[in-house]
RNA sequence: GCCUGUGUAGCUCAGCUGGCUAGAGCAGCUGAUUUGUAAUCAGCAGGUCGGGGGUUCGAGUCCCUCCACAGGCUCCA
C-alpha cells in the first residue's frame, strides 16, 4: 500500500501502481468524467500513469491551467491524426498549446497547399475520431527506436527534435492511427473531446527561424461541451465589434489612404481632438514632474545616424536617404528623437548640479516596418512617441525610475487600464559579450530597476536576453480586445548614445563623467496608445478625455433657437457641446448619438423652453430626468472633476 | 519580407456553374412632415466591380501581375 496525500492534506492509502483515474473514481464517479490530468509531486502527468510510491497529488479538472493544457495538447495530437489522414504524406512539426487552444505546425507532402476551404474537411474528421473515444498510449523509447521510426515515416522535424534530446527521456503518445514524440501528459482517451473549431491557417516558419523552411500552422480551439465553444465564438465576435480598426472608422478617428502610403494614419477630426486632450494631460504631468519641453525637427543629417549607430544596424531596412541639391549631403527621416536631444545636451556644459535633466517631446518618427507587420494604428510607418530623454547621474538612476514609473501608473489609473504585465527586460545570464557598457553599470542598472519596481509595489516579471544591446528596460504591455499583447510605457536605459554623442558633465570632482540617459515612453506611441484606448473602453471614452461630451437634441426645429442658447451656455461653462438640430425626430436623433457614443444627450422641447431646463439622457443607460441648465454644468463639471480628483490620491 | 485569404457605391453587403443597361439597406441631396427618449415618408443622385494585362463572341465572375487590407510567422532602434 502507498499513502497518497491530496491537496487538502488528508492522506488515503492505495494500492501501489494505482493510477490517477482509480484514485479519480474512487472519489467520486463525476469527478473521473470531469479529470483531466494530475499532478504528482509537482510533476503533470497522464491520469493513466500508475502511482508506486507515497505521493502528494492534485487532480486537475478543465477549470485548471494543467487540465486545459492536457485536453489542448490531447487536441492537437488529434488534429494531426485527422491532417494525416486526409493528406498522407505531411509532415509534422511541433503541436503545442497556447494560451486559447493549440495549433500545430504541418509540411503537407510536395505540390499539397493545405487551405482555408480545408479547413471544414479536416474539423469534420477531427470529430469524427474524436467520438472514437480513442485512448492516448505512452511508451518510452530509446533514442535509437524513435530515430528509426521517424526515419521510416520520413519526417526531418520529428528527427531534428529528437536529436536533440538525450536518450532514455524520450516518450511516444499514440492514439488511433497516429504516433507522436511528445513529453505529454495526455488525456486517457478522446471521449472528453466533444467541441471542436478550428479557426485559422497561417504561415510559420520552423523554429521560428525566417531562414528555414515556412510551414502551415493550423490553429484550433476544443471544449468538453458544445456550450462553450459557442461562448468562445461569442466572446471572438464580441471582442472584435471593439476592434480599434473598426471603431476608428465608425467613431471617425483615423483613416487610411494607400495614396498617402501604407502605414501613415491621418488623424480625422475627432480623432485628432482626442489625440490632443491625451498629449496635453501628459504636458500637464510632465511639467508637474520637472521635465523642460523641446522641439526637433522630423529629419536629421545622416551624420547623426551614423553616430548613434543607427545607420549602421538599420540603414539599409529604413526609409532610405533624402538627397538635397549638394552633392554627398543626406537626410534620414528621424526614426527616433534620442540622437537630436543628445545633441540639444550638448549645446551647453552641464554640472552635476544641473542633472537630471529631462528633455520632452511629442516626437513624430518614421519607420520602415515591414509590410506584412502594420497593423492599424499599434504598427505604422509614421508615430509620435511621447518622448522623454533624461540624462543622470549613475546614482539617480533608481530615482527616475520610481518617478517615470509613477507617471506611467498615473496614466493607467486615470484611464482605468488594470488589466497590463510589466516586464523586466535584463541581458542574458550567463553571455554579455553582446552589450555595451561596463559589467559594473550594467549591474548596477538592473539592480536599481529591479529595486525601484519592488519600492512601488509592482508585480513585474524578469525576462533574461530581453534587454537591447545598450541597456535594460522595463515594458508596460497591455492587451487589445483580441488578446494580442502591445508594448505601451516603456523606460530603457542607454547607455551607449552618451558613449557615442561624448557627452559629458561635470561632475563635483571637477572630474568630466559621463551622464546615463534614460528614455522613457508612458504612452509608447500616441497612435498605438489611442488605438488601445479604443479598444479598451469600445469607444465609450471617458467624460474628461471624449471630444464630444454633450449632443443637444432639440425636438423639433420650433426648439433650434432655445437648443442654441443652451449650447452657449454650456460652452461658456467650458463644456465641450454639439447641436443636433437637423429635422429628423428625436428618436431617430438618439440613436443615431447613441451609436456615436456621446456620453450625454440633452432633449430639449416644449416643456424645457418654457421651464429653462433640459432633459438628460445618458449614453447606454436611458432617461436622467430634468434639470436646470446650470445645475446640469455643475454636475458635468464636478463628475470630471470628481473623476481627476481620484485619480490623484 | 513570407504563408493563407479578402477587395463590388462614403458604409454594410447581394450578385449561382462567365450571358440583358451591376442590385439592396444605411449615409448624401431634394421635397413633404414639426415630431417627446434607439431608425417618418417619397423622389433623386451615387459604382469603368482595387489597378494593369490576358483568355473568350462575351469577364464583377476564369488566368497572370501589381497594390491595399485581414489572420499568422519573422521583425520592432
Amino acid at each position: 500500500m502507498i499513502k497518497i496525500t491530496f491537496p487538502d492534506q488528508s492522506v488515503r492509502e492505495f494500492e501501489a501502481g494505482v493510477t490517477g483515474f482509480e484514485i479519480a473514481k474512487s472519489i467520486s464517479p463525476r469527478l473521473a468524467k470531469e479529470v483531466l490530468s494530475i499532478t504528482v509531486n509537482d510533476t503533470v502527468t497522464d491520469l493513466t500513469r500508475p502511482i508506486t510510491t507515497d505521493a502528494s497529488i492534485k487532480l486537475h479538472k478543465w477549470e485548471d491551467e494543467e487540465g486545459k493544457h492536457a485536453f489542448w495538447h490531447s487536441s492537437a495530437h488529434l488534429m494531426a491524426e485527422a491532417i494525416e489522414s486526409l493528406f498522407p504524406g505531411t509532415k509534422f512539426g511541433i503541436g503545442p498549446t497556447i494560451e486559447n487552444g493549440f495549433y500545430y505546425d504541418v509540411q503537407p507532402a510536395d505540390n499539397v497547399v493545405i487551405k482555408d476551404s480545408d479547413l471544414a474537411k479536416i474539423e469534420k474528421k477531427f470529430k469524427d475520431l474524436a467520438s472514437q473515444k480513442l485512448e492516448y498510449t505512452r511508451s518510452e523509447v530509446s533514442k535509437k527506436e524513435a530515430l528509426d521510426y521517424f526515419t521510416e515515416k520520413d519526417d526531418e522535424y520529428k528527427l531534428e527534435l529528437i536529436n536533440e534530446l538525450e536518450d532514455g527521456t524520450i516518450s511516444f503518445y499514440k492514439q488511433g492511427n497516429f504516433t507522436d514524440l511528445c513529453r505529454g501528459p495526455h488525456l486517457p482517451s478522446t471521449a472528453p473531446i466533444k467541441a471542436i473549431k478550428l479557426l485559422s491557417i497561417a504561415g510559420a516558419y520552423w523554429r521560428g527561424d525566417e531562414k528555414r523552411k515556412q510551414l502551415t500552422r493550423i490553429y484550433g480551439i476544443s471544449f468538453p461541451k458544445a456550450k462553450m465553444l459557442e461562448e468562445h465564438l461569442h466572446l471572438l465576435e464580441e471582442a472584435q465589434k471593439r476592434d480599434h480598426r473598426k471603431l476608428g472608422k465608425e467613431l471617425e478617428l483615423f483613416t487610411f489612404s494607400s495614396k498617402v502610403g501604407q502605414g501613415l494614419p491621418l488623424w480625422l477630426p475627432n480623432g485628432a481632438r482626442l489625440r490632443e486632450r491625451l498629449e496635453n494631460f501628459l504636458k500637464k504631468l510632465q511639467v508637474k514632474h520637472g521635465y523642460e519641453p523641446v522641439i526637433t525637427p522630423h529629419i536629421g543629417n545622416k551624420e547623426l545616424y551614423v553616430t548613434s549607430g543607427h545607420y549602421a544596424k538599420y540603414g539599409k531596412d529604413s526609409f532610405q536617404p533624402i538627397n538635397t541639391p549638394a552633392e554627398g549631403e543626406e537626410f534620414l527621416l528621424k526614426p527616433m528623437n534620442c540622437p537630436h536631444h543628445c545633441e540639444i545636451y550638448k549645446f551647453k556644459p552641464r554640472s552635476y548640479k544641473d542633472l537630471p535633466i529631462r528633455f520632452a517631446e511629442f516626437g513624430t518618427v518614421y519607420r520602415y516596418e515591414q509590410s506584412g507587420e502594420l497593423h492599424g494604428l499599434t504598427r505604422v510607418r509614421g508615430f509620435t512617441q511621447d518622448d522623454a530623454h533624461l540624462f543622470c547621474r549613475p546614482d539617480q538612476i533608481k530615482d527616475e525610475f520610481k518617478k517615470v514609473i509613477d507617471i506611467i501608473l498615473y496614466i493607467f489609473k486615470a484611464l482605468d487600464f488594470k488589466d497590463y504585465v510589466t516586464q523586466i527586460s535584463l541581458r542574458h545570464q550567463e553571455d554579455h559579450s553582446k552589450y555595451i557598457g561596463s559589467e559594473d553599470n550594467w549591474n548596477k542598472a538592473e539592480q536599481a530597476i529591479i529595486e525601484a519596481c519592488e519600492e512601488r509595489g509592482m508585480n513585474t516579471v524578469i525576462e533574461y536576453d530581453e534587454a537591447a544591446f545598450y541597456g535594460p528596460k522595463l515594458d508596460f504591455m497591455v492587451k487589445d480586445a483580441l488578446g494580442r499583447k502591445w508594448q505601451l510605457g516603456t523606460i530603457q536605459v542607454d547607455y551607449n548614445l552618451p558613449e557615442r554623442f561624448e557627452l559629458e558633465y561635470i561632475g563635483s570632482d571637477n572630474q568630466k563623467h559621463r551622464p546615463v540617459m534614460i528614455h522613457r515612453a508612458p504612452f509608447g506611441s500616441m497612435e498605438r496608445f489611442v488605438a488601445v484606448l479604443i479598444e479598451h473602453t469600445a469607444g465609450k471614452f471617458p467624460l474628461w478625455l471624449t471630444p464630444e461630451q454633450v449632443v443637444i437634441l432639440p425636438i423639433s426645429e420650433k426648439h433650434n433657437e432655445y437648443a442654441e442658447k443652451v449650447l452657449k451656455s454650456l460652452n461658456n461653462s467650458d463644456i465641450r457641446a454639439v447641436l443636433d438640430d437637423r429635422n429628423e425626430k428625436i428618436g431617430k436623433k438618439i440613436r443615431d448619438n447613441e451609436l456615436k457614443r456621446i456620453p450625454y444627450m440633452l432633449i430639449v422641447g416644449e416643456k424645457e423652453a418654457e421651464e429653462q431646463k433640459v432633459a438628460v439622457r445618458k449614453q447606454g443607460d436611458g432617461d436622467k430626468g430634468t434639470m436646470s441648465v446650470d445645475e446640469f454644468a455643475n454636475f458635468i463639471n464636478q463628475e470630471v472633476e470628481q473623476i481627476l480628483a481620484d485619480i490623484e490620491q
